[in-house]
DNA sequence: CCGATGCGTTCCGCGTTGCGGAACGCCGTT
DNA sequence: AACGGCGTTCCGCAACGCGGAACGCATCGG
């Protein structure tokens, strides 16, 4: 981490930062030790924790040990629960069709399906037949593929996924249903940082897509963008791929969750 | 929520309530909300503001709106995962112990079974087998109804574990295992807010048990008493049920999550 | 075309508020 | 009885946060 210019305000920039080491101690830690991992006096320490005490994002043990408290985990997973991805990623999804003119889907994953919650369409004439809402089995689109890579991260945790959801559908003839073959592509998936769909999906098209994180565990959701066969021989996708991972790069608060 | 006194640190205090009010909004809230529901002057707001976005406690989206940031998100679930219920949890159980001097079991739910991760002996002897890290199916535990009764909120998901994990086991002919009676036992125990176990799991022994949250929806672990039969007649049940009660809502950071 | 409106943002002087060194009180230990 | 380690309290200094006011930039409507 590269040296900070004087923070906003620096009481807030303190608690914060004893709220990030708080959360490093599963069984609560010392108000020594917090002063020494910070580097602050045990009174400044003192009085901030009380704030954050009053508000129960702090809690204190009866030994003295100072925990994170219930209600910044009650903020985080509410909001967790009702984050609008489709609002979020919105302007992100308008950079990506104004730089590659191309279809860009928006989904998320419920069971053993996408469900799409945005489309951008292009400009230049285009027949896909994906409209918001619309579902389509994960293992064999882009945007479920990367979902999935990343939601079950374990072959292990992907074969139940497909053992639960059997027999999985076979679209086209390129569609990757075998369960050990689909955990390969997964973990290749992970290595990359992205997915592919060769026409796994529909004849002719091809897609890529790379998931979206927002602090947690889990990706929230995954952005895809989909063109004819034609339009993206393998040159052309690498250059897409690396537009969509620098635009998701480039949006505030999508960065990858710590392993 | 009465008046409160002045905070500790007002600058800290006024960051925690932006927080609190950026997790009500799921798509985000512009500054002039935030001025307007804090009666807080913007550029007071904004400086604050600024603090937060800094440490990724906030964002900004490019038409202006705030949203809450992935870096909380990520301290609370991280936080979450390596709390360590047996180290916060170890003072309650043993206040329960010297007030009633039974026996006292602190468990976690996995899959069908419930796990003790904490066991305290009464000093008046009794045989009571099970052990730190021995297991128990859910249902016909205390613990285990406790912790069924939240994890799995309504009939539908519960009949849904009760499936996937059947046929359920009956240990005494007092088990509950019809999985309708099941989940009408449920709805009960989320009414009263406590779950009993009268020798359905073990023949002349009683419990009662209380889930234990912390912020999140889901509770981490539930605590228990146990006792023969002969030491649990109904009205002491109910006298050793509000002392449970009453030592879980004292324990810092075990509230209730919201709905 | 230009004024009105509604945003987020910046400025700046006042004085309140947060700062931290030092001292305190309460344990267990030696 | 003296010690060390812990969380806690005190208090004087001045730094820092405060908020009213002004700004810049859109969008909208006459």
């Amino acid at each position: 981490m590269r040296q900070r210019a004087a923070p906003a305000v620096e009481s807030v920039d303190r608690a914060i930062r004893m709220l990030e080491v708080l959360g490093r101690h599963g069984s609560g830690a010392s108000l020594d030790e917090l002063a020494t991992s910070l580097s602050l006096p045990k009174s400044s320490l003192h009085r901030t924790l009380a704030a954050l005490r009053e508000r129960g994002f702090a809690t204190q043990r009866e030994d003295g040990r100072y925990l994170l408290g219930p209600e910044l985990l009650r903020i985080a997973f509410d909001f967790y629960d009702r984050l609008d991805v489709r609002v979020v990623l919105r302007p992100t999804l308008e950079r990506l069709r104004g730089e590659l003119n191309e279809t860009i889907h928006l989904g998320v994953l419920d069971g053993a399906d996408v469900v799409y919650v945005d489309k951008l369409e292009p400009t230049q004439p285009i027949a896909l037949s994906s409209k918001v809402g619309g579902r389509n089995p994960a293992h064999c689109t882009a945007v479920g593929k990367a979902l999935l890579a990343w939601a079950y991260p374990t072959t292990e945790r992907l074969l139940t996924w497909a053992q639960e959801h059997a027999p999985l559908a076979r679209p086209t003839d390129r569609t990757i249903d075998r369960p050990e073959a689909l955990a390969r592509e997964m973990a290749r998936i992970r290595t990359d940082g992205f997915a592919k769909d060769m026409e796994e999906s529909e004849a002719g098209v091809r897609c890529v897509a790379a998931p979206v994180f927002f602090g947690a565990d889990g990706p929230v959701a995954a952005i895809s963008i989909s063109a004819p066969k034609g339009r993206l021989p393998a040159t052309r996708m690498r250059e897409v791929v690396d537009s969509l991972l620098r635009e998701i790069a480039a949006t505030p608060s999508t960065s990858q969750a710590a392993g």
